[in-house]
DNA sequence: TCCTCCTAGGTAATCGTTTACGCGTAAACG
DNA sequence: CGTTTACGCGTAAACGATTACCTAGGAGGA
C-alpha cells in the first residue's frame, strides 16, 4: 500500500499540495493537478481511512443498532439508512439490542468506542425518565421507530396512532362493533401510541387489550387468550408482525373457526400476510423511507445543522379482509412508497 | 474526551506504561497498575480505536457483503457472522451487492479503503476463470454460500446438493414420478450444485429444469411456464425462497388447482411457507451457523492461521407436505439446529 | 568484587493523513 | 517604480496510540 508520501515523492510535490488534490481544499494549477492525479494512478494510491480519521476525528462510519435485523421491519429500515449514508461516503456499523436494555448500552459503548460519529438507534429505554440515558454521549443520536424529543433527541416515527384509529374505523364503518389490541411491550412509545389510537377509535364500542410481549410468544398467548372470551371480538389488531406470526399459527392449529370469523390487521407488511387465508389487513409503515429519514438527520447533526425534533412519516393502510381488497390512504398525507 | 497522554500525566507514569497496561503486553508491577486504572477510571478514558488502528494497521473490523439484508437468509447469516466477530471484539461493517458485480466491485474497495481486516461475502463472479477477481486484494477473503475454493479462498457452504437429492428421493420413495427444478441465477454455485443433484435424483424418471433469475419475478414465470406444461409435475424444487414467493403467489391467484395439486419444496425457512395451504417442504440450511463459521475462518486467516479451502454444513430435510408432516435428517449428518 | 541477568519503566520514533503558517513570484494598482 | 494582492506551494506540527530501544537498580553467581 502506498502513502500520500510516495505520490508526492513521485508527482515531485509536497505531501499537502497531493492532499489538497484529493480534497479539493485549496487552488492547484492544472499543470500540478495532472502530475499528483497521474502519480496516484501509477501507483493505484487509495488514502487510508484511519490517517486521515485520526486528523479529523472522523472515520465516516455512523452505527446503527436495531433490535434484530432478522425482522425484516429493520432489515428494510437498515436498506434506507446504509443507502442514504453511501451516498455521503459514509459505512455502517450494526449492533444489535435485542430489545434489551444491557445489550444496548454495551453496543453503544462499543460503537463511540470504534469512533463513529453517530449513531442511529430504535430505543429500548422510552420513559420520560429513563430516557436522559441517551443525552450523555459524546456522539450526536438519532432515534427510530420510536420517540424520544422529549429529551432533546431527534426522532422518526409515523403516524402509526392514527392509522390504528384509520384501520378501527374502516371496520367500524363497516358494521364491526367489537374490537381488541395485542398491544407490543409496555414503555415503547409506538405501544403508547398505538394503544391510544385504539382506544379512541373504538369507543363508545365493546373492546379489549391484551398486552403481549412483542415477540412469537405474545402472539401465542393472545390467541389463548382470545379462545377464553365469552364474547368475542370480531376485530383484532396486532401491534406487531411477531406476535401476529404467533396468533395466526396457533389460531390456525387449534382454533380455525376465529381464524375465519375474525378481521385480522397487523402492522408491518410481510410477505406472509398475503397469503395466509383468511388474508390480514395491514398498516404498512414507510420502512425505507424511515431509514433514509433518519441517516439523513444524523447526517446534518454531524455537520451541526439543526434538525426538526420531531419528523413524522406517514403510514399507508392495505385492508384485504372483510369484504373485498381496497387500499385506503390516510387523510392529509400523500401515500408513501414503501420502495 | 482524554488520551492515553492524560492517563499518564494523572498516574505519573509514562504513556508506554500506560499501554501496556491496557493492552498487557509487558510486566507492570501491581502498585504502577493500580494507579493506571485508577487514572482511566477517573478520567473515563476509552482508548481511541483510530489511534490504535493507525499504528497497529488494524481497526478490529470486517466487512459482510451480502446480495440484501432484507432476505432473511443473509439477514440470519448475519447475525451469526456479528456474535462470532464480537466475541473477539470486532465489528461488523455491511454492504449489499444486490447480486450486481458492478455493486460488489464498489462494496470491496470500500471496505478496504476503510480499512477493515477481512472480508466476507457471498461471491456475485462464480465462473472458475472470472473467480480469479477474488484473489487480487489485500485482505484476507472467506465467501460464504458460495463455492469459491478452486481459487484459494475458504469458502463455507451447504450439502443443498445432497440435500436436494434428498428431498426429490424422498418423493420418489412416495411414489411421484415426474419432477421440475425451478433453478436460481445460472453461474452461482449453489445452482450448479442443486441443478445436479436434483438430475442425479430426478434421473431416470421424467423431468424438467426451469432457469429462473433468483428473484420473486423468476417465480412469476415459473408459474406461467408450469400452467403451459402439457404433462406436468408432481413435484417441483424452488431453488430459493425469493421465487418460491413468486411461484405461489402466482399460482394462489390464478391457478389454485395447481397448487392443491402438487408438491412444491423450497429452500431455507421462512415463515410463510408453513402458513401457506398446502404448506411447503423445505430444505433448511443451517444459516446461523454458515454465519458463525465463516467469521471464525476469516478471523483465523485475519491471524494468519491456516484454514480449509471448503467446509460443508448440514442441512436439513423437512417434509410437509405429502402425506404427512415428517422432520428427516439426511443420513452421515447431526442435523445442524437453525438457532 | 565483578559480571550477568532480570525487572520495571521511560524516551521518542512511528503509523498516514490534514492543515496552520509562511514564503516566493507575479500581476495589478497608484 | 514601490506597494499591495493573489496565487501556488512547501514545511512541519499535530492527531492518539504502539513499540523498539534504552536505562537503572537490584539480585545472584563465580
Amino acid at each position: 500500500m502506498s502513502t500520500i508520501r510516495d505520490v508526492a515523492k513521485r508527482a515531485g510535490v509536497s505531501t499537502a499540495t497531493v492532499s489538497h488534490v484529493i480534497n479539493g481544499t485549496r487552488a492547484v494549477s492544472g499543470q500540478t493537478r495532472l502530475l499528483v492525479v497521474q502519480a496516484m494512478k501509477d501507483l493505484n494510491f487509495v488514502p487510508s481511512a484511519l490517517g486521515r480519521g485520526l486528523r479529523t476525528n472522523s472515520l465516516k462510519t455512523i452505527g446503527f443498532v436495531a433490535a434484530d435485523l432478522t425482522n425484516s421491519f429493520f432489515a428494510h429500515v437498515f436498506r434506507g439508512v446504509e443507502s442514504r449514508a453511501r451516498e455521503s461516503n459514509y459505512t455502517v456499523i450494526v449492533s444489535h439490542s435485542d430489545e434489551d436494555v444491557g445489550h444496548e448500552s454495551e453496543a453503544i459503548q462499543n460503537l463511540i468506542a470504534k469512533g463513529v460519529d453517530g449513531i442511529l438507534l430504535a430505543p429500548v429505554r422510552s420513559g420520560p425518565d429513563d430516557a436522559e440515558f441517551y443525552t450523555e454521549f459524546s456522539v450526536p443520536i438519532v432515534s427510530y421507530d420510536r420517540r424520544l424529543s422529549a429529551v432533546n433527541i431527534p426522532s422518526v416515527v409515523t403516524n402509526s396512532q392514527d392509522a390504528v384509529g384509520e384501520a378501527i374505523n374502516f371496520f367500524k364503518a363497516r358494521g364491526h362493533e367489537r374490537f381488541a389490541l395485542i398491544a407490543g411491550k409496555q414503555g415503547l412509545s409506538t405501544t403508547l401510541e398505538r394503544g391510544q389510537g385504539f382506544e379512541q377509535a373504538a369507543n363508545p364500542h365493546r373492546h379489549w387489550v391484551f398486552y403481549g410481549d412483542s415477540r412469537y410468544e405474545g402472539g401465542v398467548h393472545a390467541a389463548r387468550w382470545l379462545s377464553e372470551q365469552p364474547v368475542r371480538p370480531s376485530v383484532v389488531l396486532v401491534g406487531n408482525n411477531l406476535m401476529a406470526m404467533g396468533l395466526v399459527v396457533t389460531l390456525q392449529e387449534h382454533y380455525p373457526e376465529i381464524l375465519s370469523s375474525t378481521v385480522l390487521i397487523t402492522i408491518d407488511e410481510e410477505p406472509w400476510t398475503s397469503f395466509v387465508r383468511p388474508p390480514l389487513s395491514v398498516i404498512v409503515q414507510p420502512t425505507h423511507e424511515i431509514g433514509v429519514t433518519a441517516a439523513d438527520l444524523l447526517l446534518q447533526r454531524i455537520h451541526h445543522a439543526e434538525v426538526p425534533l420531531l419528523t413524522t412519516l406517514p403510514c399507508r393502510f392495505v385492508a384485504r379482509s372483510d369484504p373485498v381488497t381496497v387500499s385506503h390512504p390516510l387523510p392529509d398525507y400523500e401515500s408513501g412508497p414503501a420502495s
